[in-house]
DNA sequence: ATATTGTTTTCCAATATGGGAAACAGATCG
DNA sequence: CGATCTGTTTCCCATATTGGAAAACAATAT
């Protein structure tokens, strides 16, 4: 089992993330995939539903609305993401892309938001995270960032590959991240996942950190090429940082 | 402060909702807010930000992303709710209204996603909570319930009133819910919200039991009659029960 | 009917762990 | 420079948490 400090709060949680990995599941299986005794998961398992935040579905546990209706709060709990999300229906529907927003959170990117023209393929992405070195996004994060902090950053988790695309190497990476800061955007050309393309621009807050990042992605054939879809993205980036700077007044 | 069993978790748990409360909130005011001790929060935020579901910025905690990745496949965690996704876009562009699905979970309703034409005040609902005698999603789920089980209701959570127009009588509920019987629709006459006004049919699964509810809202001066905006939804509702049925089959 | 197997739930004792007062450490401020 | 905010850490005792084991329950099979 675990190595430091095994808290009681922190089993509840490893339990819910248990339900997540395994989509819904039953008591021992849950108990299987954690290793954690079915008699004290049970008593977990009590307070997560008395609290809603699971639920049972005949036998089977699910994830409870009370994660979405928290979701939701974290989500928007910086009222500024509004802003970006006009403009990025805005984009969406003039050029008929795909456009995300994401932010990095504890070393990952998140996917806040995807707006898109058909509302059939809507979403997948949303809530779903992404490491900084293989997707779009999270390079034009790191491309913002010194050097010390992409180091740190490689030191503490590696470059695991998720496809064959993927920059498994350091000097690679850096070499990227260069060329990202000279050309002004940044290329994911399948390195996340296979058949998925995308090109994304940080957005600056007015202190000059990186607020978040948008990104227009979508199967490689249809995509137009990089420097037109980049240019796309730059008017939109420009016009949410000049907002981000008008709300910064009041 | 706590009356029953405080188990660990539910500190924890309870903490995040704080969180959620105060929209943000610093170490002291979640003290403040909650009654528990700085010294235990600290470590339960300790935690909580370990596992990600809470970060801090400055010195104010909010609540981290996980709850949003959670929350998402939360939301998503019935497949056939993507089929009523498609379905209330389609009505929601057809008619030019706000259209929203909803189900009923631990005595509450949740507003799962909410179709709009104009993104700017899209989903401001979607995350919410409603209470089930005084929204229109919420009546029209009561409505397909044996009295014995909204009498069970109405004993534990009573009938607050939140705005002059909410019902708060038993007897009149259960005479609204047979008007609602009849008509085959539920209105809400501004009783949750005073500006809002909703129209809501629930759909039913193909055993016979409420699957969630679809409805229309606005403000009640753009809504047409309510006999009107039912019928736009009554053929929705029957699409979409018609797609549970196939989707029962395979 | 009665085993058989797989669950989930309850019970309980031992002990690891969390609670919270108090001491400590930084800030910020008058 | 003390005073007064914050947040952080320490530490000890009471007790909540654990998890084995057994009991209840369910679903098949014999």
């Amino acid at each position: 089992m675990g190595n430091r400090s095994r808290t009681t709060s922190k089993t509840s949680l490893l339990t819910i993330e248990a339900i997540r990995d395994l989509e819904g599941a039953t008591l021992s299986e849950i108990s299987d995939h954690t290793g954690i005794p079915v008699s004290t998961l049970h008593t977990h398992l009590r307070t997560l539903r008395e609290m809603e935040y699971v639920v049972r579905e005949g036998d089977v546990y699910q994830l409870g609305m009370k994660l979405f209706h928290l979701g939701e709060q974290a989500r928007w709990r910086d009222e500024r993401y509004q802003i970006v999300k006009e403009r990025a229906w805005n984009l969406s529907n003039r050029v008929g892309e795909e456009v995300s927003f994401a932010i990095k959170e504890n070393d990952r990117m998140v996917i806040l938001f995807d707006e898109t023209t058909t509302p059939s393929d809507e979403g997948f992405q949303v809530g779903r995270y992404f490491d900084l070195h293989s997707s779009a996004c999270g390079k034009a994060t790191l491309a913002e960032l010194p050097e010390s902090r992409v180091d740190g950053f490689v030191d503490r988790y590696g470059l695991p590959a998720h496809t064959d695309n993927t920059i498994t190497d350091r000097d690679a990476l850096h070499e990227e991240l260069e060329t990202i800061r000279k050309r002004g955007y940044a290329v994911n050309a399948q390195e996340e996942l296979e058949g998925l393309r995308a090109v994304a621009i940080a957005i600056e807050e007015p202190d000059g950190s990186v607020f978040g990042t948008l990104d227009i992605s979508g199967p490689p054939y249809r995509l137009p090429e990089d420097e037109v879809v980049a240019e796309r993205l730059r008017s939109t980036v420009a016009d949410v940082e000049a907002a981000l700077e008008d709300y910064e007044q009041g």
